[in-house]
DNA sequence: AATTATAACATTTTT
DNA sequence: TGTTATAATT
């Protein structure tokens, strides 16, 4: 508490109205919400049961959560809530299972469940229509709170007609499936709460402090939900920074710090403008980008670091000369500022453009992490795992049954499944039970009838032992019983192939293990049900962290740099058609850019470099590429061009005339 | 049923 | 240029 600026300390003891936080980058944000939530517990003598907290990954949930436990003494803040909006509404529809007309053990479909459930549904219309924009435009009808009949009221053109439709049996399949996709996690306790006073009023009274971070990421039905679980309470408290909002594209509505202000009587406003993370210089540059914005709240950011070293700008002749001139820049600076590997980061704004760093650095022996790339719950093997598990809680999960029916082979094929899916349909149960039902040999054939009944049988053996078992040996047991590492010795590419994906299934076993005996706020050991529900939200805990504490430099895209900070940062592929990108220029999108640049911008603690190349190799083709307009927009005396290449005319033309060509795209597409 | 040929495609991605 | 999904073939 002593440590706080005015501006924060503010921020912390204001308890008593709602407050809006509009903290700058590098402001202390994280540590005023923690600070808030201390005070409230020692000072206000709140119950920490009716704080909650809420974020928006796992890892800031985590990170929030293990800082409060090392600010206040042992067990003082057992029974707080901090998690994030997801696995809060999930923790909702549980303890609200009676309202939520769901049945116990209801099983969350991922992401990719979904797209299957979709593509399922089309394909039996022979509509061909492009699945993934079916995905998005659903999600947003969630977001926007419109169920599916509303949804076909509105609907206009033809192309809508069809989603809406889509929307419906989705939802329909959901229902019968006993699951919820992702934005049912928020949607449903909305419902809820709108439609049931009672309800409504019983989660008032229980929440008296709610505290939102990254308060300009949510999306409209996540507003709903703040304002239901607030109601006329005081106790409020969001953080936020429109200058960060790089997830529009998502359904994230900045205009919800605005339009709290609107919404929300008495309600104090905050800055955080003094930054405790970057020089003066680097802060400058940022300022200056983020000006070309427009804003819905002013703010200036400050330091007391000093003024630091300029911001440096390399000009590359191709993507090779960039990546050799980083790794050379990387050796150079280790060894002359005497910094870690861990001190570096390299920010990028798409994923591929991680490739041939990578290899380079590979090549130098140079240690690396990569943000990103495939995340250990979306491995098939792990998936299969995920997917016996959901059967067991949910016997009603049909993605999950199709997925394990021939994992190990069972020799049941399309046709038998095809039949029992007919047959699940016209008795109005799911496959599972109707796989053990009778009346199956008439239509199948004794064989099909006999594989299906033997599975069947088996799957209500394991879930009647699982019942009094812990989730980890149930999980080990299921692995023996399947013989899943014959199985996967078959099915990889090579032994050695199948020798990392047992580690990995031997891995989720131990997660298992951890999971279920951390006892998470005042429960006891979790149940197979919770840890089930934990795996769909790739509730990572502690698998982070161990590989963070290797020296390593980190490789990152802009949007997983958000939140992070690096004593010294590159960024690279600072070029038209890749930091304004291409697709954002056509839609018309270069707010979003600069604000991805300036979150890019503001990471860098001490040094800052960034890179461009005058030519890349683009899906095989070879293309001229111009410095970002944002190179433009930089204050100059900030820049250093190591290369001695001050903005030469020629350059700056080019620049010009890209900007003449993106404005007249902009003309085309728009008006 | 499994393997291979072909074509289409290609931002960002907290949960 | 690489990947990925579908089609075509054995």
């Amino acid at each position: 508490m002593l440590q706080l600026n005015p501006q924060q300390r503010n921020a912390v003891t204001t308890t008593d109205r709602p407050l809006l936080v509009l903290a700058g980058a590098g402001s202390g944000k994280t540590r005023v919400i923690t600070e808030k939530i201390a005070h409230l517990i020692e000072v206000r003598e709140i119950p920490p049961r009716a704080i909650v907290a809420i974020t928006f990954t796992n890892k800031a949930a985590r990170e929030m959560r293990e800082r409060i436990r090392g600010r206040l003494e042992r067990n003082r803040a057992r029974g707080l809530w901090v998690s994030t909006f997801h696995t809060f509404g999930l923790n909702f529809l549980r303890s609200e299972l009676q309202a939520s007309g769901l049945r116990g053990g209801f099983s969350v479909l991922d992401p990719s469940d979904c797209r299957q459930l979709l593509r399922e549904i089309t394909h039996r219309d022979g509509d061909p229509a492009d699945t993934e924009t079916l995905l998005g435009q659903i999600s947003q009808w969630k977001n926007g709170l419109l169920a599916p009949e509303r949804a076909r009221a509105i609907a206009t053109e033809p192309g809508e007609q069809h989603a809406a439709r889509v929307y419906q049996r989705y939802e329909q399949a959901l229902a019968a499936y006993n699951a919820v996709d992702f934005d049912d996690l928020i949607k449903r306790p909305v419902d809820m709460l709108s439609c049931e006073p009672q309800l409504r009023e019983r989660w008032q009274n229980r929440i008296r402090h709610l505290l939102v971070d990254e308060y300009q990421d949510t999306n409209g039905a996540q507003y709903r939900l703040v304002q239901l679980l607030v109601g006329l309470n005081p106790g409020l408290t969001v953080v936020g920074d429109d200058d960060q909002s790089i997830y529009a594209w998502r359904g994230a509505r900045p205009e919800n710090l605005a339009r709290l202000r609107e919404d929300v009587p008495r309600l104090e406003i905050i800055k955080l403008e003094q930054n405790y993370r970057s020089t003066n210089r680097i802060l400058a540059v940022a300022n200056r980008l983020i000006a070309n914005n427009p804003h819905l709240f002013e703010k200036r950011l400050w330091s007391a670091l000093g003024e630091g070293e300029p911001i440096r700008v390399i000009r590359c002749t191709d993507a090779e000369a960039e990546t050799a001139r980083l790794v050379s820049e990387l050796m150079r600076m280790r060894f002359r500022l005497r910094a870690t590997w861990s001190d570096f980061a390299v920010l990028y704004r798409s994923n591929h453009q991680s490739r041939m760093f990578e290899k380079l650095l590979r090549e130098q022996g140079i240690p690396y992490r990569l943000s990103g790339g495939q995340s250990f719950f979306e491995r098939p093997e792990i998936r299969d795992l995920a997917a016996y598990l959901r059967l067991l809680v949910n016997p009603d999960d049909n993605p999950a049954f199709l997925r394990v029916i021939n994992v190990p082979r069972r020799e049941i094929g399309p046709s038998t499944l095809e039949k029992l899916g007919r047959h699940a349909h016209a008795r109005g149960c799911s496959l599972l039970r109707a796989a053990s039902g009778i009346g199956l040999a008439e239509t199948l054939g004794a064989r099909g009838q006999a594989r299906l009944s033997r599975f069947a049988d088996w799957a209500e053996e394991i879930r009647r032992q699982a019942a009094d078992e812990a989730p980890e040996r149930v999980l080990a047991r299921l692995v023996e019983e399947i013989d899943y590492e014959s199985w996967l010795l078959d099915n990889s590419p090579s032994p050695r192939a199948a020798g990392r994906r047992m580690d990995a299934v031997r891995e989720f076993i131990d997660w298992v293990g951890r999971v279920s005996r951390t006892a998470t706020g005042d429960s006891q050991a979790l149940t197979l049900e919770d840890v089930v529900s934990r795996i769909s939200l790739m509730d990572v805990l502690d698998r982070q962290r161990e590989n963070s504490d290797e020296d390593a430099v980190q490789l990152l895209t802009l949007h997983t740099a958000k939140g992070l900070e690096f004593p010294h940062v590159f960024l690279v592929g600072f070029e038209e058609e890749l930091l304004p990108h291409r697709v954002s220029l056509e839609e018309e999108n270069v707010e979003e850019e600069r604000r991805l640049a300036y979150v890019g911008l503001t990471r860098a603690q001490k040094t800052l470099t960034i890179t461009w190349a005058a030519q890349r190799t683009r899906y095989g083709e070879t293309t001229e590429c111009l410095p970002s307009r944002f190179l433009d927009e930089l204050p100059p005396e900030h820049l250093e061009w190591p290369d001695a290449k001050p903005p030469d005319p020629e350059t700056q033309q080019l620049t010009a005339r890209a900007h003449l060509a993106g404005l007249k795209a902009m003309l085309k597409s728009g008006t």
